[in-house]
DNA sequence: ACAAAAGTGTTTATGGTACACCCATGG
DNA sequence: CCATGGGTGTACCATAAACACTTTTGT
């Protein structure tokens, strides 16, 4: 029998959020700090080898839940890396990007500064300020962005870094923090109410002005269209 | 050192071309007759094993070579399928989608018939009439159509299947067998005609009716965008 | 001359964008 | 009552769809 002998199989993800800092909201991921070489000391995606006998998508998740604690509102495959000199033995990284709600990751923070035991290895970055990464892991956080730039023009991902209720303001600060861009608020409400992809609630946000309705998302879709993870999919619902 | 033994990688592509049969064009693809167990004498996608020498996207290049002898006009990652029971021993397949110009196809059918030698255990089928498949790949060849017909809304991979020059009909009949419905001649050459893809030549096929002028693919950019092969693809060219 | 495909013109609908304007609340 | 964001109305522009019409060939 011939087979890939010599190949190890990784599955790693680039996990996104939102996170408001002193320079407006930020688009934010988690990073491992390695202990091992190859790239010891370099900051890199999480994630993990495959286990004989676990699915892909089931050790994103599990790697996700490993390094925040946090189970993701979106998941999905990336692309398979497989360049012969990515690493300095041969691996093939199956890797995925996640959405986080930034409600959870906020109060998953607070819970750290509060009990003063955070996981150690693991910080969070801006995406537009990386540190030097390991292996290949900037061009597949770069890629990661392209894909979530591209697919929140024609779906509803952005939903999946909002908490349960917001108000279309707040989606539209999300939306363009992704973006890179400012958009019209009237345009953007007349396009998302139009989609059907939203509820809205009988309750509102009250603030230092005029109170805006909350919305949900509605449940019944997703958040957009994540390949042909049926087959995967069942091993891990 | 804990690592990912016992799983293999294998690469498979979906190849895919326009052949021209009794009842019109059709979307079709080459399959091959496994010889050994499992699913012994079942039609499965070509593939083989990924060596510890080689990229994936060049190894689905060199099967896709080796079972068709021609070479693609247009190849992507397609997805990485994981599942752990989708074969009896554990199996990733990294899985590619490619174009083959038809009439490279068909020049390559006259001279199997001419010299009476063709590959063995290879034959071409229609996209909408496919034998029992081995292992999840009738799944995968749905998913690979799904993505075809998705990418030629807002690409030019419809391309990908035309010789060199071609008229604007003939591209209209591919978009239209791809998307199994007729499209307006009027809309569809304005279309393609402001995209700027397509290069007009001075000659025209004559044939029973008004000779329509010749085009062909601007060479200045990809078919598609492709995914992050960036660093893949040094390798391959 | 006629059939049929190549190619052009025109109308209408639709969706995005820009922007003026009104509404409701806290201070 | 004023500043500010919430929310509505509307004109404008680009693009897609539908379809009438002209052009050019083979028979």
């Amino acid at each position: 029998m011939t087979r890939s002998s010599g190949i190890d199989v990784a599955v790693s993800t680039a996990i996104l959020t939102l996170r408001r800092t002193e320079r407006g909201v930020v688009l934010s991921l988690p990073l491992v700090r390695r202990t091992r070489e190859p790239f010891a000391d370099r900051w890199a995606l999480p994630g993990g080898w495959l286990t004989a006998t676990e699915a892909p998508v089931g050790a994103a998740a599990r790697t996700l839940a490993e390094t925040t604690g946090l189970a993701p509102s979106y998941l999905e495959q990336l692309y398979a890396f497989g360049a012969v000199d990515r690493s300095p033995s041969r691996v093939v990284s199956i890797v995925y990007w996640a959405l986080l709600r930034s409600d959870q990751v906020d109060a998953q923070s607070a819970e750290y500064r509060r009990t003063g035991l955070s996981p150690e290895n693991v910080r969070w970055f801006d995406a537009d300020d990386l540190p030097a990464l390991a292996f290949d892991h900037a061009q597949i956080i770069e890629y990661a962005l392209w894909r979530l730039r591209n697919k929140v023009g024609y779906s509803r991902v952005a939903q999946g870094f909002l908490p349960e209720e917001f108000t279309l303001a707040e989606l539209r600060e999300a939306v363009e923090t992704i973006l890179g861009r400012r958009l019209d608020p009237a345009n953007f409400r007349r396009q998302v109410e139009s989609s059907g992809t939203l509820i809205a609630t009988d309750e509102f946000r009250t603030g230092n002005h005029r109170p805006a309705r909350l919305y949900r998302s509605s449940p019944d879709a997703e958040l957009a269209d994540r390949g042909p993870l049926s087959s995967e999919e069942m091993s891990i619902r």
